[in-house]
DNA sequence: TAACTTGTTTAAAC
DNA sequence: TGTTTAAACAAGTT
């Protein structure tokens, strides 16, 4: 599921393949991602600028830009894909291919103008929590005022851009936080422990990203996170076992040993 | 087969 | 009135 460190990963991904190079021609495999036309548009141009955006990436042609959303299974792959996944290709001067492959087609692929996409931003993203070093207070002021349980609040994108289910889960579980703890009873050293705890998850998830392909949490059918998906198992950290509830309709797991 | 998965939008509830 | 949660939605996997 693409967040905030898949959408990097993937950033920088298109950004090796593509920055510098000329659009010579755009592949609207599937109608429904294009349904404005404006994607031709973009051809002839010069990617000047690859860059991310809460869970957004972003291709900066000059005065217009292409902003990709992945929702749940979008990703970029560096070579031409002929399967029906495929509902993109972006070709560039000196023969290479950008595929945008979403299997279950939730995925966006907009052109905006450089005032419209300032104004799409700033009206519905909070700021980045990283890479800038964002302490605990930080977090305290991003998250005031709210009242409900402290995993959703990380999720929502107006007060600080990029987090997932996933991400807040974990974020939680690194941090020693029970997750449905309410915002306002969060006291100085735990909102410490949160900003310690997000941005270990971003650091060490996204360190652990080295292949070509973006690794899936199911693919493999290994998971590679501590409690996310781990409901009846051990918690790595303390052994208790790991604990799946619902919050706002979303899964959430954690362990009632260690996060207090 | 029906339940489950996600982020976003919209509607309803608090 | 403002904040929070539930439901609906996209489409494929289990």
């Amino acid at each position: 599921m693409p967040e905030i460190v898949e959408v990097e990963w993937m950033t920088r991904k298109l950004r090796t393949w593509a920055q510098g190079k000329v659009l010579t021609a755009v592949h609207v495999r599937d109608p429904k991602i294009d349904t404005e036309g404006a994607l031709a548009g973009l051809e002839g141009r010069r990617l000047d600028r690859v860059w991310r955006r809460g869970k957004h990436s972003v291709a900066t042609f000059g005065e217009r830009s292409l902003v990709l959303h992945f929702r749940m299974t979008g990703t970029l792959v560096g070579h031409p894909v002929e399967a029906r996944a495929c509902r993109l290709q972006l070709q560039w001067d000196g023969g290479g291919t950008t595929s945008f492959v979403d299997t279950r087609r939730f995925g966006t692929a907009t052109v905006m103008s450089t005032a419209e996409l300032a104004a799409h931003f700033s009206a519905r993203l909070g700021p980045e929590p990283w890479p800038e070093c964002r302490a605990g207070r930080w977090w305290a002021g991003c998250l005031a005022g709210l009242r409900g349980p402290i995993k959703p609040a990380l999720m929502k994108q107006d007060r600080v851009a990029g987090l997932g289910n996933i991400a807040a889960t974990e974020s939680c579980h690194r941090a020693g936080l029970d997750p449905t703890r309410p915002v306002p009873g969060l006291g100085h050293a735990e909102w410490d422990r949160l900003a310690t705890g997000v941005r270990a998850y971003i650091e060490d998830t996204l360190a652990a990203e080295t292949g070509e392909e973006l690794r899936y949490v199911q693919q493999g059918g290994k998971n590679p996170f501590m409690v996310y998906g781990r409901g009846g198992q051990p918690c790595p950290r303390c052994g208790a076992a790991i604990v799946r509830v619902v919050q706002s309709g979303r899964a959430t797991y954690f362990c009632a040993g260690c996060q207090a």
